[in-house]
DNA sequence: TGACTGCGCGCC
DNA sequence: AGGGCGCGCAGTCA
């Protein structure tokens, strides 16, 4: 990989200061391929170098050092890029990667480049050519053209190129995609929000005070529990309670609550729900997330080992069922939600070329194709018994169908099963596209010595398999998961590339949305059944980048709505 | 008062 | 059952 990246895109590398400092490393790059093919930029006259090139024929990939710092200033300034490379978090995964075990930059000690990003400005007017003030580069500038110079030849010399370039591709566009889906906005109803916390809550209280709702629920159970002081917020005061009360119950779990047969239970259960309800997702959430008709999660991408995303502030990935009808398009616009039905068990088809469970994910359904090919008897057997490969089920009825599964998927099986024993054994594992596993911690490994040693004791052998069994627990979910994640990150670059060549008279249609396995597009409504079209086109696109020919359909679940509780 | 932990629970 | 998260609260300790 010389100038020209895998698409034949231009490199431009963006700096913070106003020359490159490794300006013959940059030759070098430029000269390795296709000669005087990369250029760099200063940060701060990006913005206009961004506009100039739109322009022009040749595809350009910024490349710089991360872009939740960057690209936001570009958004304020109404610009928008179609390829990145960033350093800091491509640099992440090739540190990691067996794939590139032998590199140079594996070698080196930790520095500026593995820090965390430093913190983004907060969010303040900024004029269209300064985006980036002097002040939010970093202390002692890393050399974003030497780090570009090194990531390539860990590229070049890996054993799976190809999938790492895929791969570092993947995760820089999701990383300009969550800049995009903060700044546009996920479309959120704030009336609609407060009418339906006020029909179950009763009208916003006091800060502080309970809404009505619950606090007439915590009077009934004072009054049933014989416990006039009885605080149902706090764990131990409730369990006193019900214990008291001649309940016997170990914690105030919900499932433990279930199994109370008295008429309190469901007083118990409703003010459980209303309260998280209140706590999670209630006035002074929306006070403090929504704005203008507008709940802006701040992604995290690559914030879970496997490759997942996070969030942090606002738990975005956690919104509850009950709010989601406050989640509407603007008026003459729709949303577009699409998941990916059964994803994981398809992707674990598809890495272990495990043609018979191939052959169950042919249609909407998989878990009914297993049922269909006579694996088990009910789609909830079906269901548990899957879960129960991937995640490592060791008792119960899940663990009890699992011979039936291997005879029938022995290459399913059996990937995951190797993934967990490397995982025991305290290896590292890798996704499909090359991301791998961290090393397991010092105190499994210490673990693993200690019950190797001689004259190990009973209970160190007792507890270094302990310990084992929860590491390929992990490891065994992590291939699939990260894999799934890969497929994920896949399908919405795609759907990203053809959004952008849709416009209406109202608008572009954009993403607003992105869950594990699902996605979801504000689209003018006009707009709508393109959109949907696109989804599919890009989930058959992530299937064939990531498979090639071998057949595992990737069936998804689209709805067209006006508000995000009618999907589903 | 603030940092930290464990619990419980929402999502996939 | 079993993997991955984030968050709010209560309680604890310095």
């Amino acid at each position: 990989m010389g100038a020209c990246d895998e698409n034949g895109a231009v490199l431009v590398v963006v700096h913070p200061g106003r020359t490159p400092r490794d300006a013959a490393a940059l030759r070098e790059v430029a000269d390795d391929g296709t000669p005087g093919r990369a250029w760099s930029v200063p940060a701060g006259e990006l913005s206009r170098a961004v506009r100039a090139r739109e322009d022009e024929d040749d595809a350009v990939r910024w490349v710089w050092a991360d872009t939740a710092g960057v690209y936001r200033g570009l958004l304020r300034a109404g610009v928008r890029v179609e390829r990145a490379h960033d350093l800091r978090l491509c640099r992440a995964i090739l540190r990691r990667s067996t794939c590139a075990a032998g590199s140079a930059l594996r070698a080196e000690a930790p520095g500026p480049w593995d820090a965390p990003a430093p913190q983004e400005p907060p969010a303040a007017p900024t004029s269209l050519f300064d985006e980036l003030p002097e002040q939010h580069a970093p202390a002692a500038e890393p050399d974003p053209v030497a780090e570009l110079r090194s990531q390539l030849e860990a590229v070049a010399g890996s054993t799976e190129p190809g999938r790492l370039r895929l791969l570092l591709a993947a995760e820089s566009t999701g990383a300009l995609l969550a800049a995009e889906m903060h700044a546009d906005g996920m479309p959120w109803d704030a009336a609609t929000h407060d009418a339906l916390l006020t029909e179950l809550l009763g009208p916003r209280p006091l800060p502080g005070a309970r809404p009505a709702r619950l606090e007439s629920l915590a009077a009934e159970l004072r009054r049933a529990l014989v416990a006039p002081t009885l605080n149902p917020d706090s764990q131990p005061d409730l369990l006193r309670a019900l214990r008291l009360a001649g309940f016997d119950v170990a914690s105030t779990r919900r499932s433990e609550l279930r199994t109370i047969e008295d008429p309190v239970r469901d007083v118990l259960l409703e003010y459980r729900s209303l309260s998280r309800l209140l706590s999670a997702n209630g006035w002074a959430w929306m006070d403090q997330w929504v704005h203008d008709g507008r709940f802006r999660p701040d992604y995290v991408v690559g914030g879970v080992v496997s490759g997942r995303w996070a969030t942090s502030g606002g738990g975005a990935l956690q919104l509850p069922a009950q709010v989601r009808g406050a989640v509407r398009a603007d008026p003459g616009w729709r949303l577009v939600v699409a998941d990916a039905a059964q994803l994981e068990p398809r992707v674990l088809a598809a890495m272990s070329g495990d043609a018979a469970m191939a052959a169950a994910a042919r249609g909407a359904d998989l878990y009914e194709g297993v049922v269909a090919a006579g694996i088990v008897a009910t789609r909830s057997e079906a269901k548990y018994a899957m879960l129960g490969a991937i995640y490592g089920a060791t008792t119960g009825a899940s663990a009890a169908l699992m011979p039936r599964l291997e005879r029938a998927y022995p290459r399913a099986v059996a990937l995951v099963e190797q993934a967990a024993r490397a995982g025991e054994r305290g290896e590292v594992v890798t996704t499909w596209l090359g991301r791998s596993s961290p090393r397991p911690g010092e105190a499994f490994l210490g673990d693993l010595r200690a019950a190797a040693g001689e004259g190990a004791g009973a209970e160190e052998v007792r507890a270094a398999r302990r310990h084992a069994r929860d590491w390929g627990r992990f490891t065994r979910n992590f291939v699939v998961q990260g894999t799934a994640a890969e497929w994920a990150l896949c399908w919405m670059a795609s759907l990203r590339r053809r959004l952008r060549a849709l416009e209406g008279d109202e608008g572009r249609p954009h993403l607003v949305f992105f869950l594990h396995d699902e996605v979801m597009v504000h689209t003018p409504a006009v707009l709508a059944d393109e959109v949907a079209a696109a989804v599919r086109e890009a989930a058959v696109e992530a299937g064939r980048l990531l498979f090639g020919g071998f057949p595992v359909e990737f069936a998804l679940q689209v709805a067209v709505v006006g508000s995000y509780d009618e999907a589903k």
